[in-house]
DNA sequence: CATGAATGAGACTTCATTCAT
DNA sequence: TATGAATGAAGTCTCATTCAT
């Protein structure tokens, strides 16, 4: 029936809350199966583990911003406005649904030890999208050829990643003013440098 | 005696080798002790708590950087060359002890559910102090004034953060070359951009 | 219609595989189900528990079994004989179904804790019957009159319980050629003696 | 000091008295702790699992048991008072402690799909021992030498078990008496037979 | 200072059973 | 009959912390 609930979704869409609050390693199964409103045991009648739920979160995500990414290169636009694209995709990503994004970033991301390990392939992915960007920039002659593009291309993302975390943490007003001044300034100095 | 050794100090580096190499949260405090050779009751003795360790480790190594930073300021250098000032000082940092600074950067600084929140203060510290280069370098004509002088001091961390973990991750070698090549690199992208 | 399978002995079926593999502590309800092809949910419609469905294993077999002990009994032919006939039935039907038998064996008769004691009363029944057996066997002069019959019957099922532990534990090979050897060993062990 | 209660022991002997009463598969390690009047974690500080208390209970016993049946066959005693000298250990192993007894008959011995598996060698080399009783015996001339001395020996095994067994079921009142006359019977059914 | 036994709360996971469809 | 989603109690094991010596 189409008016029926989809308890699978109900409880990713809770896992996002719950670990964006309280975080992977300090919330309990429990916590998400309430905050779902659902029996414990349903929890693991659709994920395997608490991991395994995580994992769900990032691959859903992670995917489609790895499609993004290509489907930037793959206009004829210029280099600058790819990565405008795709800085405007995360940026709208985090104003769309900022408690998935912190759960992405803060538990799986930049998580070395557990899951960005884990997710390693998937994450150097995304570098690779970004880094033939900047290939191609270079090789039209747009972006400079000195720069190494893989190394450009951490720049880049390690950029955005600490813009979104400093909202993450509060520490930066995250309004639509600023998410669209975000969007303009990081690809301003990616692109144009601090050098007068 | 100058030759008896320091419990204390020797638990915190074998902390170090252990948080670096199973992560906090996946460590035991039996596996401190081992690491150390100690009795498990002796790292109580000397700390509070599991936390109070990785509190310690952080504060220790974190307060020596905002002082170099402060330093880099100081001096009458151009402003680029006081990005590459720090920059050098973190690489460095990582080069010479490569697990305190993988346990820094993963276990507090990127942190932002645990630690990274405790220690927001003082990781802003650090922010504070680029920042306060990039304003010096704006007012002297050296740096585009159009530029967030706190955006920018957050792309640069961010940036430098990106390369170190590459090197966490070992997607990227980490040898003498590749460390000399990322700190002129890490500034040539953040001064020059990509543009040609 | 006769073409219809019945769905309540496929289950049956089922469960002595899986306990006869997994053994019934370590086996859940889902792998019955999975064996038997069927939805989870009909098993609890043809039976009220997990346990029900190994209580209607045994009894349908054992009930078979005391038949078969006072059947031999009824006959007319010499004690011995009517032993050699029980140890028959007892090896012939682990020939014809070893896993139904290793499940009754492991998993009842065996399980002083748990179904063994459930049971008690029905597997006393087989001891009485062979007990019978000796004790005409003592009457007319063929068994000696100094051992306890009830003694006797005991020591004659723990020796074919064995000989059947061996086999499910794969220690002795079970070929037809075993079998038959098995089934005259038993009864000339018992009867015999091992004096020369 | 002297006086010092030895814990690991204090739990091996408290697990002995639960196993026996609630069966190894039903009893819970709260209820180890509770009647050992230990803190629950302490069962895990002396030993890895609850298998792992089952298994050392075995193995402590078991060993000793197989020595004793390796003694027997030592001494230059006539064959039938060998096997006698072993049930008669057997039997006063039990007299001694049921509660442990039982709980390595019904929990190990006994129980082909869990324990009884792992420990194979262990309870075959009580097999070998009282096997080899039987062929010196027929190498001797004392016993006959058409009967296959493993299958024998599994045959001797399998009815002492049988008798023990029953007062573990309680179906045969276990006292003074009983044990003594058990012993007896048990060899002369199994050198004598049943015949006259 | 040093040791490591002792404590016990806590969390994950399992799975028999129920129930709505 | 048949299905499989939903429930929730139960139990094992972990491990930070305390404490007696």
């Amino acid at each position: 029936m189409s008016t029926a609930v989809d308890k699978r979704r109900v409880i990713l869409d809770a896992a996002v809350r719950v670990f964006a609050r309280q975080g992977f390693h300090t919330c309990r199964v429990a916590d998400i199966a309430d905050e779902a409103g659902v029996a414990y045991g349903l929890v693991y009648h659709y994920f395997a583990s608490k991991e395994a739920i995580l994992d769900t979160l990032f691959l859903e995500r992670w995917d489609v911003m790895v499609a993004a990414i290509a489907e930037a290169d793959a206009s004829s636009r210029p280099p600058r406005e790819k990565l405008h694209a795709i800085a405007s995709f995360i940026v709208d990503s985090y104003r769309h649904d900022p408690d998935l994004m912190k759960v992405i970033i803060v538990e799986v991301t930049r998580a070395a030890n557990t899951f960005g390990r884990t997710h390693l392939d998937k994450i150097m992915q995304a570098f690779d999208g970004i880094a033939a960007i900047v290939e191609h920039g270079q090789r039209d002659g747009i972006f400079r050829s000195e720069v190494d593009a893989r190394f450009a291309a951490q720049a880049f993302y390690g950029l955005i990643e600490q813009v979104l975390t400093q909202w993450i943490f509060g520490n930066v007003p995250a309004d639509a003013a600023g998410f669209e001044h975000a969007k303009s300034e990081l690809v301003d100095i990616i692109c144009g440098g601090l050098d007068a």
